[in-house]
RNA sequence: GGGCGAGUGGCGGAACUGGUAUACGCGACGGACUUAAAAUCCGUUGGCUGAAUAAGCCUUGAGGGUUCGAGUCCCUCCUUGCCCACCA
């Protein structure tokens, strides 16, 4: 009898499907189309693990199943290349980054090709082609024209001795990273993209995408919309006049001090002539710094100064101090916050500093408005709280008053109602060379002038060195054949622009570029771009939750107001997978060294088969589990268990002519319960149906010895339904028992309702709720005749006897419990 | 601090709209085959009491509640994971 050998028939059927063009996608419009898509993978220097793999064990199950039931699949894959990893070891080795991405492509590809993933690679795309990032610059253009790209001064980190711009993660605790100098704040003029301007329909949007609930939340606090009121009032010995915001509004008569953000750009002209003024601008400069190395710090931290300012507030609560608070944001509505008791923060705050508080909001219950009032408690509810203040809201519940408060305050001229978000603007200029440069010319009469089109891609150069400028600009500086130009508009003497953009910019189109990888005149063709998109299955983890999927959703509107496309939403379903943790239970990582890959286990003899089995087996897709390595065993143990029943039933050669109902029966039980677990992902648990029936057909084979008639069916069914998970043992035997055709272009098995159904039940009977006897019975039984049989039977008698039966509840063919008193 | 999840045997986990908790797999134990081991195959396996594959009691993080019946629904609490974060 041959073995099961995966080395040996898993790199051979691998071939076969690539000479054959079996996953390749063309718009065949006869079939209902699903487009597969996972997020395209960064090729770093560490290889793939086991954790990755899963990822792509789920969509590729996804895409074999929708093959199999007539779907026409796109399931491509490619390369999200470009980053500061291949650029740090360029500056570490001279090895160019363009040199490393390709070796890392070609043993990442390596690696996925040996799991048998049925990726249409003929459209695989790399970010880092001339042919893709000509477009990413197209559409920057596109955004540009469209008034959506602009620039502006902001602070990016900047280490004085390496002389080079530093990203958050090269920052530790305030040091660079690489010489370990204190870093400071530089002011560089950047690039951004608008993304404000559809902050609200990206929150709107949301309502119609078929995502769980824990993403949505996510983006809508991401883009945090809310709405408050903007107070404008003078400074007190100034003829500054400050605008302040704030979201409590309802509480305005409680309002006694206002807090400016420490990086406030107002704030030296606001303190300029105060006393106190050098002070005040240190002590803001060290916060400002504290929160931008450490990022959050505690609510008890909370830390401020008095500016020497007031300002007369508007609404009539007198003089109220301006102070400098490290929690107040410099982004956030006007930046400047009018504060009260009614905030949690801003009560700490003022508790720690002795400033006036004076609530006018209170909860119903007596005790803990005396609570409130004697500032032992801070109260914040906004929607049930009572207020007393101002006189023609005394007595009102604020959440039902809250528009007519709007209207008051708007009515009375003494603020302004204002939207705020949370998000900014999307900061795309890095000061790198490993990305897609800029594609705009400075020219000092014309300003920032766009490349033309005709003149895409703006390439990047080959380097030696890939050293930063010295000046705040990227590698990109030193070249001046690259820097130096002519102005497209006055012909005259110019200089590029030496700044590349963000690598989320090259992931926020991607997913249309599959639909038409090799297209040279445009970005994609609309007609193939609408035959595939939306994706139907966006297959990634949380990491991706907000910053990518939303920047792809910004692309995509922009897309839809330009006309190239009529969708609005580029991702109709998400799927997110949980995490495969190393087996003590640790993230797995390089630095770690607790890295498992693929590789060792497929030269271990296990095969790819095995590994996805166990990617899928080990646990629901959707949570984070620990790495089990003994769990490949069991696995691998039923593959062959799998295996040695089909040679044993070729090696018999029987045909009878007999058929079997168990048989029948069990294969459309298993044909029903695997198609129904695909459709809501346990792929869990339909394995395990698979194990079951495969430990079923064992016991029947131990019966009949492959004598019925049905034998042939039943395992070629079992083959089918087991193909989306192990695609190569699957085929080997498929073709072993004399089809010609590749089964994962088979046609998925249907099953017959009528096969499910039993003739006998097993129900259980209770006394009061336990369980105390089991009456097998035809299935379909009546109450009464339950009944009987269950008093009849002897272990019941003993709890029934000399009591009453005070009710019955019987539920056909599982269940009857008896109420006894 | 905000948001979203999760707590079930020695372990990973299963359980449809409330209806036999522990499917499937791992591990462990016993047996068959073998000179022997590995591999393979066949059993047993939540805990306690019992000689028992008789019967009973207990058991889904803790405590309450609703119900004939709760892993599942409600309330309070504890633990833990992930994502984001000084967002008023």
């Amino acid at each position: 009898m041959k073995r099961y050998n995966p080395k040996e028939l898993e790199p051979k059927w691998q071939k076969s499907w690539e000479d054959s063009k079996i996953y390749q996608a063309t718009e065949d419009k006869t079939k209902p189309k699903r487009y597969v898509l996972e997020y395209f993978p960064y090729p770093s220097g560490a290889a793939m693990h086991v954790g990755h793999v899963r990822n792509y064990t789920i969509g590729d199950a996804i895409a074999r199943y929708n093959r199999m039931r007539g779907h026409n699949v796109l399931y491509p894959m490619g390369w999200d290349a470009f980053g500061l990893p291949a650029e740090n070891y360029a500056i570490k080795t001279g090895v160019s980054p363009k040199e490393a991405v390709a070796k890392n492509v070609t043993h990442f590809k390596k690696q996925l090709m040996q799991m048998g993933f049925s990726y249409d690679w003929s459209r695989e795309i790399n970010s880092t082609d001339p042919e893709y990032y000509k477009w990413t610059q197209w559409f920057f253009l596109l955004l540009h024209k469209r008034g959506l790209a602009y620039q502006k001064e902001s602070l990016q980190w900047w280490c004085p001795h390496d002389k080079t711009v530093l990203a958050n993660e090269q920052v530790e605790n305030g040091k660079c990273w690489r010489c370990g100098h204190e870093v400071e704040k530089k002011a560089l003029e950047q690039w951004f993209f608008k993304i404000t301007d559809y902050a609200d329909r990206l929150a709107k949007d949301l309502d119609d995408v078929n995502w769980s609930e824990s993403i949505k939340t996510m983006q809508r606090n991401w883009i945090g919309k809310s709405n408050g009121m903007v107070f404008t009032s003078p400074v007190k010995n100034t003829d500054l006049l400050i605008q302040t915001f704030s979201a409590h509004f309802e509480a305005f008569r409680a309002d006694t001090f206002v807090v400016i953000a420490p990086d406030h750009p107002f704030l030296p002209e606001l303190v300029k002539g105060t006393k106190t003024e050098k002070e005040v601008l240190d002590f803001a400069d060290k916060m400002t710094k504290k929160r931008d190395s450490e990022g959050y710090v505690d609510e008890e931290d909370v830390e401020g100064i008095f500016t020497g300012r007031y300002t007369e507030d508007p609404v009539g609560n007198g003089e109220l101090p301006i102070w400098i608070a490290s929690y107040a944001l410099s982004h956030y509505g006007t930046g400047i916050v009018k504060c009260s008791v009614h905030d949690e923060r801003d009560f700490r705050f003022a508790k720690k500093y002795n400033i006036k508080l004076k609530p006018v909001l209170f909860p119903s219950d007596k005790k803990e408005a005396e609570k409130v009032k004697n500032l032992e408690i801070c109260y914040t509810d906004m929607q049930n709280g009572v207020l007393t203040e101002p006189k023609e809201f005394n007595g009102k519940i604020a959440g039902q008053v809250r528009e007519e408060i709007v209207k008051y305050l708007e009515d009375e001229q003494l603020a302004t109602a204002q939207t705020s978000y949370k998000i900014r603007d999307w900061l795309i200029s890095r000061q790198r060379y490993w990305g897609a440069p800029i594609p705009i010319i400075h020219c000092t009469k014309d300003g920032a002038v766009p490349v033309p089109e005709d003149q895409l891609p703006v390439e990047l150069p080959d380097l030696k060195s890939f050293e930063p400028s010295g000046d705040g600009r990227s590698p990109l500086a030193n070249v001046p054949e690259f820097v130096d130009t002519t102005c497209p508009k006055c012909g005259g003497k110019a200089e590029r622009e030496t700044d590349t953009m963000d690598g989320f910019a090259c992931s926020s189109w991607y997913f249309l570029r599959f639909a038409d990888p090799n297209n040279d005149k445009k970005a994609f063709d609309k007609d193939k771009a609408e035959f595939w998109l939306p994706v139907d299955d966006y297959i990634g983890g949380a990491e991706h939750a907000v910053m990518h999927l939303l920047y792809a959703r910004f692309w995509t509107k922009v897309m839809f107001d330009e006309g190239l496309i009529s969708f609005e939403e580029p991702f109709t379903t998400l799927r997110n997978h949980g995490m495969i943790l190393a087996p003590d239970g640790q993230k797995m990582s390089k630095s770690k060294g607790n890295t498992i890959e693929p590789d060792g286990l497929i030269s271990q003899g296990y095969g790819a088969d095995s590994i996805r089995l166990m990617e899928l087996f080990i646990g629901p897709w959707n949570q984070s589990v620990n790495w089990s390595i003994e769990g490949v065993g069991g696995v691998f143990r039923f593959l062959q268990r799998v295996w040695t029943l089909v040679q044993e039933y070729l090696e018999t050669g029987k045909n009878g002519v007999k058929e079997s109902i168990e048989l029948t029966k069990l294969t459309h039980q298993t044909i029903y319960k695997v198609s129904k677990d695909l459709e809501n992902l346990g792929f869990n648990t339909a394995i395990a149906s698979l194990m079951e029936a495969t430990n079923e057909l064992y016991k029947v084979k131990a019966k009949d010895d492959f004598a019925a008639k049905n034998w042939k069916d039943t395992l070629k069914t079992l083959l089918q339904l087991l193909a989306p998970f192990a695609p190569h043992i699957t085929e080997e035997l498929w073709e072993q028992m004399g089809e010609k055709d590749s089964i994962h272009t088979s046609k998925w098995p249907v099953h017959d309702e009528k096969y499910l159904k039993t003739d006998k039940s097993t129900i259980v009977v209770q006394i009061n709720g336990k369980v105390r006897a089991n009456l097998e019975m035809t299935a379909g039984s009546g109450e009464d005749e339950v009944l009987t049989k269950a008093k009849a039977d002897s272990n019941v008698k003993t709890y029934i006897e000399n009591k009453k039966i005070a009710k019955t509840i019987y539920i056909k063919d599982k269940l009857i419990n008896l109420v006894v008193k």
